[in-house]
DNA sequence: GCCAACGTTGGC
DNA sequence: GCCAACGTTGGC
């Protein structure tokens, strides 16, 4: 089992939305990068959600509940575009959200591609940053 | 294959 | 709204 970060503006796409929604599909990735994560993907990997531009934090987990598939999404004149998207279901909202300032503070989170590679949008997270993550969601806030 | 120009992302 | 960082495109 893999453990991933996803970002999303939450204008765009919110945590909450997902809640609600019970499911969505994770499309629209325009990143080479970023698919190839998707891709590798296996059902059940775990998501961290990262809500980007407003939030600045990781807010749920999510997780893989169908793996990538030709993404309905890419624009009708580039059918010849090779993108993909998964499916994704929530798991659980975070007790607290984990800031980009905390994670960038702490010596596993900050060699993350969060801090490291801020711009890409599918990424991959180790077991052991993932679980800093949820740990930092139990503790008080710094 | 290099690199300048351009577009996009995302933090501030 | 600005701009730094980064990815992509296209001319040579």
């Amino acid at each position: 089992m893999k453990h991933w970060l996803i970002k999303s503006e939450p204008f765009v796409y919110s945590f909450d939305r997902l809640l609600v929604e019970g499911s969505t599909r994770w499309d629209g990735i325009r990143n080479y990068q970023a698919r190839n994560n998707l891709r590798e993907m296996k059902k059940g990997d775990l998501l961290l959600f990262y809500h980007s531009n407003e939030g600045l934090a990781i807010v749920g987990i999510a997780k893989v509940s169908k793996t990538a598939y030709a993404d309905p999404s890419v624009e009708a004149d580039a059918k010849q575009k090779d993108w993909s998207a998964v499916d994704v279901v929530p798991v659980r909202r975070l007790k607290r959200p984990v800031t980009l300032k905390e994670a960038r503070t702490d010596p596993i989170l900050s060699e993350s591609a969060l801090v490291k590679n801020s711009r890409l949008s599918v990424q991959p997270f180790t077991k052991a940053q993932y679980e800093r993550v949820l740990e930092l969601a139990k503790s008080t806030p710094a």
